[in-house]
DNA sequence: AAACCGGGAA
DNA sequence: GTTAGTCCCGGTTT
């Protein structure tokens, strides 16, 4: 390859320059996401930058550094400043050079203890990192004793504490003191489901189980949504063998758990347990959701004393859970029951107090299932210290060519206002109303158009917007039914039904899109606005999409915005999960789109 | 007992 | 920085 062929630019700051054009085969980018961030994604240049964390989690599943190195030696036009390379050695070198072990002679990890001990240990093979680390204020707290100069004695009810702040100080640890055994729960995973279908864990799935099982049993695992991370989820419980407690995101996560569970294994109904609003049973298998468990009873005026202590975290906290009870009635489940293992779904989701108990339930086995490893408010750290490293993420261009999610493309359509009326009202509006301006702009519907009629016949299709008004003119122009959610269950199952059936070719849905699970597959969603650019919002919708057709038809994903708006910046960061888990972008103007429909009316 | 409705929360 | 969802709970009716 010759240099001004190479698609990167490592620059001196750590980060990287990658020219989308020079990878056609999306090769490099798919090599280069397994230890970078990508930071944007505009249409020619991309940026990603090399951050402890990500080192860290790519060497925790299983990259090592030649890896790294040889995908910036390779694929780079320039030298690489000889900074990065030493950062990048020297963020590899800390995995795994302090380690935490319940006996300081005894360094390998044991499966399951009878009891942790009231006092576990820091150990390293280099004594100055101990010495660094016990001259931070922040880990120094938790520290008892230096037994000796290479061993830190510590109270084990500071294990999570201590992880987190050792991981903000630079040094992620080990965790080797091992797990209490939960109480035991026997099952078999069917051979054949109730369905009748063949139950077989795909490669990707088994991988992904391996490495969760044979490493530290606590992690997570990061797979495409419509992959099966159930079956992943329901096999490694099927490993371990013991009680589970399950969080997932909602009532209906939950429901979609629990007839998996018993469809594909041979767990009773008596066995398995829901712990929602309408249900509260508590069995050796328990489903709840994320919201039960931060349900805080309305504060009462007469209890303000109580409420001020809540916030302060005691300097001598005992063993007892230092989580309010009495605030957060419900996150009492986690103790209801000796659990063996626990699994976070969608672990990208997780409130500040289930983190909160998680640092103190250290002693169970943790798995974290997710479609993307990215939180907005950058507490991906504590997930990495709490639940534990990334143990597995599965290359979604892979699983594409292996037919196991379906390929999908994606579009940006960019609009501009009808009139100098519109473009004149953006731009006198204040902030807070340039937004609806850009993304109720009426030109949109002439897009939505000339998207529909290029499409065949046999094309399901999902409009998907954020505001009920512009909804309404859309659907009532199209003819098209529209979903809400104040729209009956009992009705907006029957549209799901015939949408199923093909007799409904096209749906107009508000935001209850992006958590409901019961909404049918379509191959080409239009999403017409969106909110604030979050990009788990596109991954929910774009998931819609992922699901493998029966058919072998491609997938489409339009998006429609405002040419030079606030629309368009935040589509830019909605489109950043997409770029970052390989899929092209490409964009067009309305005009191109209604060039090409004249052309096809001339032939014609 | 189950289904439904409204308010409050984050 | 907004909006429309979701879920919880506690009240009601069926």
């Amino acid at each position: 390859m010759f240099a001004d062929q190479k698609p990167l630019i490592v620059q001196g700051d750590g980060t990287i320059f990658f020219e989308v054009d020079k990878d056609p085969d999306h090769l490099c980018r798919d090599r280069l996401l397994r230890f970078s961030e990508l930071i944007k994604s505009p249409e020619h240049v991309h940026t990603y930058k090399i951050t402890p964390l990500a080192i860290w989690n790519a060497a925790s599943s299983g990259i090592t550094l030649e890896e790294i190195m040889d995908v910036l030696l390779q694929y780079s036009k320039y030298s690489i400043p000889s900074n990065v390379e030493i950062n990048i050695r020297d963020w590899y070198s800390r995995y795994g050079k302090i380690k935490l072990v319940r006996d300081p002679e005894k360094l390998e990890e044991t499966e399951h203890v009878e009891k942790i001990p009231d006092s576990i240990y820091l150990v390293s093979g280099d004594s100055v990192v101990i010495q660094e680390l016990l001259s931070r204020k922040s880990v120094a707290q938790y520290v008892t004793s230096r037994i000796s100069p290479s061993c830190i004695e510590l109270r084990s009810i500071y294990r999570g504490r201590l992880k987190q702040a050792l991981i903000k100080v630079g040094y992620p640890v080990e965790d080797r003191v091992g797990y209490l055994p939960g109480d035991p729960m026997d099952f078999d995973l069917r051979k054949v489901t109730l369905k009748g279908e063949e139950l077989s864990i795909r490669p990707y799935q088994k991988e992904a189980v391996e490495s969760f099982v044979h490493g530290s049993k606590s992690g997570i695992i990061v797979l495409p949504s419509g992959s099966g991370k159930t079956v992943v989820g329901m096999t490694v419980m099927n490993r371990i063998r013991e009680n589970t407690l399950i969080i997932t995101t909602g009532t209906v996560a939950v429901r979609q758990w629990i007839s998996e569970l018993l469809d594909k294994t041979s767990l009773s109904p008596g066995m398995i347990g829901e712990y929602t609003g309408d249900n509260k049973e508590i069995l050796p298998v328990t489903v709840t959701t994320y919201q039960t468990l931060t349900y805080s009873p309305r504060k009462k005026n007469s209890d303000e004393e109580t409420q001020e202590t809540d916030n302060v975290i005691p300097d001598n906290f005992s063993d007892e859970p230092s989580v309010n009870l009495d605030r957060y009635p419900h996150l009492d489940i986690f103790r209801s029951r000796n659990w063996g293992i626990i699994i976070y779904d969608e672990v990208h989701l997780l409130p500040a107090p289930v983190f909160r108990i998680t640092t103190e339930i250290q002693a169970k086995k943790r798995l974290g299932l997710t479609a993307t490893l990215i939180r907005e408010d950058g507490k991906e750290e504590d997930a990495f210290s709490l639940i534990g490293p990334k143990k597995y993420d599965a290359p979604w261009k892979d699983l594409e060519k292996q037919g196991w999610i379906a390929t999908a493309f994606c579009h940006e359509v960019r609009v501009k206002f009808p009139n100098d009326e519109y473009k004149m009202q953006y731009a006198v509006a204040p902030p807070r109303i340039k937004y609806r301006i850009a993304a109720e702009n009426p030109m949109k519907l002439e897009a939505l158009k000339s998207i529909l009629y290029r499409l065949s016949g046999d094309d399901s299709v999902l409009i998907i917007g954020d505001y009920i008004e512009q909804l309404e003119i859309i659907a009532s122009d199209l003819k098209a039914p529209l979903i809400t959610g104040k729209m009956k269950n009992s009705l907006r199952e029957k549209l799901y039904a015939d949408f199923r059936s093909g007799s409904v070719k096209l749906l107009v849905v508000s935001k209850v899109a992006n958590y409901a699970i019961d909404l049918p597959d379509a191959n080409v969603a239009i999403q017409v606005s969106g909110t604030f650019g979050s990009r788990q919002e596109e991954a929910q919708r774009l998931g819609r999409l992922l699901r493998p057709k029966s058919s072998g038809t491609s997938a489409n994903f339009y998006s429609i915005v405002t040419r030079d708006t606030v629309d368009q910046d935040f589509s830019m960061r909605r489109q950043m999960f997409l770029t970052e888990r390989g899929y092209k972008y490409d964009i067009m103007d309305h005009s191109e789109l209604l060039r090409d429909i004249q052309s096809v009316e001339e032939d014609e």
